[in-house]
DNA sequence: TGGCAAATGAAAACCGTTTTCACTACTGAA
DNA sequence: TTCAGTAGTGAAAACGGTTTTCATTTGCCA
């Protein structure tokens, strides 16, 4: 990894070089170490409560405009009104199987929309830059426990 | 089309009877006649520059919330803050590919996730109920007037 | 070491949406 | 027809995540 400090020292790929500041770097940090997805607060929260000097949440967002732009992390929406960011494999991306009653996700291994690109192409001759997708419903899990005890 | 007035009547499908008020009834004609997506503000200001007496937003919302439920029509979400809303036949769901330039949207006539959820339920045991999918890029048009001009 | 640009954070602004609550319109029974 | 209970409505306030502002701090560099 070619991530460094602020002290001069950029990413090697990406579309525009980073400068990973010492807030980027805390917030980083959280995400590295988290499975499960966290919005700024989460992360924010996390830090306040290891952090002797914690980044404001203003930071925290700003590094995380950064960490995405960048493509080390990824932004993720439910379609609730809270982003959540995870660390992804620089410059992927993927999505995700949501558990509406546990809030659990699978990580999907392949995107969906990406292999599909060409054909959009041709059938609508519409460029793809990007896209959203994420599926909701229940886990193996939670659907087990529905059925034990009572329905719906 | 079996959706009537208040006064008794329900629409016949879906999953509990709807009731269609006036000021959702006003609601919907404004999303019968409107060819693209429309935000709650978007159709408020439509019925203020043509109602005598027009819904206030809070019944706009309102409206909007039970028609979504009733499947006449379906919110879709861009991941900028704002809903969207469109007409829909009743029960059905499409998705867009969204121009980033013109903000037009081409509605597809499949959904690319309701094809897959068999094969979902059977790799993950997860039981699909719903998903959020929209493409964006650009449209044929403003690929061309890009070309035409400066890059990017 | 002084100068400057980048980084930071507290507070305020933003903005779509939801809640509250008082009021009005309707419905259905008497 | 009356009237009371119920459903619908809307203005205003609250909400909550995110962004902006702007004054202050940090730390790189000459
Ligand atoms: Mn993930
Ligand atoms: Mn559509
Ligand atoms: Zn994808
Ligand atoms: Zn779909």
């Amino acid at each position: 990894m070619s991530v460094q400090s602020s002290h001069g020292h950029t990413h090697a790929k990406g579309p525009q070089s980073l400068r990973l500041t010492k807030g980027a770097k805390k917030v980083l940090e959280v995400l590295e170490r988290t499975e499960e997805l966290s919005s700024a607060q989460d992360i924010h929260v996390a830090l306040r409560s290891e952090e002797e000097s914690p980044p404001g949440l203003t930071t925290v967002y700003r590094s995380l405009e950064s960490l995405v732009q960048f493509g080390l992390v990824q932004a993720v929406d439910f379609g609730d009104g809270e982003r959540r960011y995870e660390m992804v494999k620089p410059g992927e991306h993927h999505h995700h199987l949501v558990c509406e009653k546990c809030r659990d996700s699978v990580h999907l291994d392949q995107c969906l929309v990406q292999q599909l690109e060409e054909s959009i192409q041709a059938k609508y001759k519409f460029e793809v830059r990007g896209h959203i997708l994420e599926i909701f419903g229940l886990c193996e899990n939670c659907q087990n426990a529905m059925a034990a005890t009572g329905k719906k």
